[in-house]
RNA sequence: GGGGCGGUAGUUAAGUUGGUUAUAACGCCGGCCUGUCACGCCGGAGGCCGCGGGUUCGAGUCCCGUCCGCCCCGCCA
């Protein structure tokens, strides 16, 4: 029988004890964090999940026989990461404390050492700040587990869950489970799939989402249902996109949009108390967040998950630039021709004149080489050029200097930029023009890192100020432009606001729909919508989409079913639990905020996954592996 | 699919217009040290400069290709 585990139990976690555990004897278990040997005594610092205690191990300790001398002759060939065991007495540090550990004011004096497993030296350090590179990191994700803040992050991720379980089950929500290996459907997100021995050349694909089983839940009549539940999409990765990913997902019926932002609204402040202990009451003491029409995030932002947390908004010129037949700017002439000659429409995508104004305040801090950059920068998302105007003031008009536009530019059209804009002098515009995506993109994105640039951003984290927002009211449909076709904005079950329903057939363009997105600090954390359970006005959608019933049969027939055997009005939402996690725990990274995470490439650098199939299982599934070409 | 950045001891980095033996810090190994907690002192080992090809008398450095990691665009209903 081993005299350690069997008969010495744990007694404590390595930050249990304090100056009142003072004369205890205790076992302690954990990982030598460092040592420090000193001739006559040895220090270790013993780590364990909660924490770090010191050890001491002195030869000459008295009343315990020759038990500390033989500990501290065995304490000398410790090293980094060795597993140990100890038994000790806790002992106060005197004029010795260190007040950067919980436990700093005690100390282990070992009787009694126990070493339960050598390591070999660890590639890195495992220590609070470190340097070493993510490359590395993931290769030894397991150690990189054992440093604290990663540590941290997981627990806050185990917070979320709990929280989120109890707040749930109080609202009478069911967890029930839905199939990660699911039928194929087209459209949206890519999938992984899975083949099928039993049947041969037929696959399943891993769920992207639980949507349709969420929805015949409803119809079954379960009412209210939650669950934390892994997802599946074969994109490419982001710095907040993972292929396999986790969703808090949530379906209730016989609710409006209101009453699922509601109970969103109650998680979130829950989370927030239970994970941070932030009320975000202090922040919205209504208990609410704030709503967006998506019309005016696209406008003021580029983007449907706009960053509230700073200003500089953009500004639409379109119309004042084809207002003005182009305003002498040889660029804008031929875009103002198309809208009048009718070729662009207002609800159609086309182009688009936007501009960006930094006050002078901040355009002072941006040099020129700085600005140039900019334009590099902008180009990497398909920008053309970065067109700019520095404002001059000083002649009794806004004038515009440093600016290849000044030159050719309209008075006119120059003093209707610098009202739509509210220039004032010293103060940098930037435009973009062109394709409407690329310029909404373009300078969605420049606002951001303009305002990180300048530390207009205030630090997300404890105390750190959190924005939240509800992007409500976008199209139910988006313009194709390659294919000249309506294409569901999100997916085809959505219930389109019902004074909107006319239009479906005259002018697919402008029918809302009940779609809503979370946005929290610039980050989509989460959607939803309220769905059709009307199959008539969900006919109508598909003949917009220009989808026949045979069609939408094959697709969604077992969903078109249900929906025709008495579905109630229902609706959801879904939270993106790791962005969440990201947030919460301020990480910058996703990965940070994922046990074992993928490589941008879709790869673990740790298992070395995926990999290639051996022929036997290859032939037993019937698969024939073509090579790409060398 | 496209654009950008990076890859040099175990780790993080430096390495000039191409030029002798490729540096440093931390870590590691050995020794010393009675109170450290980023311990200190002395000594030591450690390199396919991602990989392949080319230019050159000579390549970590220049050129071409390729692999890997990161950021972004496309993509992600």
């Amino acid at each position: 029988m081993a005299r350690f585990i069997d008969e010495l139990k744990r007694t404590h976690h390595c930050a249990a004890l304090r100056a009142s555990d003072e004369g205890k004897e205790v076992v302690l278990f954990g990982w030598v964090a460092s040592y420090r040997d000193h001739g006559g005594c040895v220090f270790v610092d013993l780590r364990d999940r909660e924490g770090i205690t010191q050890l001491v191990f002195d030869p000459d300790m008295k009343g315990h026989g020759d038990a500390p001398k033989a500990a501290h002759d065995a304490a000398q060939a410790l090293r980094s990461e060795w597993v140990i065991g100890v038994r000790g007495i806790v002992v106060g540090r005197g004029g010795n404390k260190n007040p950067r550990l919980p436990t700093g004011e005690i100390e282990i004096r070992v009787v009694e050492l126990n070493v339960f497993n050598r390591a070999d030296t660890p590639p890195f350090e495992i220590t609070d700040d470190l340097d070493t590179g993510e490359e590395k990191r993931l290769q030894y994700r397991y150690l990189d587990l054992r440093r604290a803040p990663l540590q941290k992050t997981l627990r806050v991720r185990h917070r979320i869950h709990q929280t989120t379980r109890r707040y749930f089950d109080d609202a009478g929500f069911l967890e029930l489970e839905t199939p990660v290996m699911v039928k194929y459907t087209p459209g949206g997100a890519r999938n992984f799939l899975v083949p099928s021995r039993m049947n041969p050349g037929k696959f399943f694909a891993l769920a992207e989402s639980p949507q349709l089983f969420k929805q015949l839940y409803m119809v079954a009549g379960f009412d209210r249902y939650f669950q934390i539940v892994k997802c599946f999409r074969d994109e490419d990765l982001r710095v907040d996109r993972q292929p396999e990913f986790t969703q808090i997902d949530v379906e209730m019926s016989f609710v409006n949009q209101d009453d699922v932002f509601r109970v969103m609204e109650g998680l979130i402040f829950k989370v927030w108390k239970e994970v941070l202990g932030v009320d975000l009451h202090e922040l919205y003491p209504s208990g609410r967040f704030p709503q967006m029409p998506f019309e005016e995030s696209m406008g003021n932002y580029g983007n449907d998950k706009p960053d509230l947390r700073f200003g500089m908004p953009h500004t639409d010129l379109t119309a004042i630039v084809v207002a003005q037949g182009g305003g002498g700017i040889p660029f804008f002439q031929p875009i103002a021709e198309k809208f009048k000659s009718g070729q662009y429409r207002a609800d159609l995508p086309a182009e688009i004149v936007k501009a960006l104004r930094i006050p002078a305040e901040h355009a002072s801090k941006l040099s020129r080489t700085e600005i140039d950059k900019l334009e590099e920068y902008v180009k990497g998302m398909g920008a053309k050029g970065l067109a700019r105007a520095k404002i001059d003031g000083k002649d009794g008009t806004l004038q515009w200097t440093q600016s290849p536009l000044a030159k050719t530019i309209t008075p006119e059209l120059r003093d209707a930029i610098n009202a739509a804009t509210k220039a004032e002098s010293g103060d940098l515009l930037l435009f973009q023009f062109g394709k409407e995506s690329t310029v909404q993109t373009v300078m969605a994105n420049l606002r951001v890192h303009l305002a990180k640039r300048l530390g207009l951003i205030p630090e997300v984290g404890h105390g750190g100020k959190w924005n939240f927002l509800w992007v409500v009211n976008p199209p139910l449909f988006e313009y194709d432009d390659d294919k000249k076709t309506w294409a569901a904005a999100h997916h085809a079950f959505t219930r389109p606001h019902d004074e909107c329903v006319d239009l479906l057939d005259k002018d697919p363009g402008k029918v809302l729909c009940y779609r809503y997105d979370l946005v929290l600090n610039g980050f989509e954390i989460g959607g939803g919508s309220i769905r059709l359970h009307d199959p008539a006005v969900q006919s109508k959608v598909f003949r917009a989409l220009g989808i026949s019933d045979d069609d939408a049969r094959a697709k969604f027939g077992f969903l078109l079913d249900a929906l025709r055997f008495g579905a109630p009005p229902h609706g959801g939402i879904a939270i993106g639990m790791d962005r969440l996690a990201m947030l919460l725990s301020g990480a910058d990274s996703l990965r940070d905020v994922i046990p074992f995470p993928k490589t941008q490439k879709g790869t673990d650098l740790m298992t070395d996954a995926p990999s290639k199939a051996s022929p036997e299982q290859l032939v037993e599934l019937k698969i024939k592996v073509i090579e790409p070409p060398q």
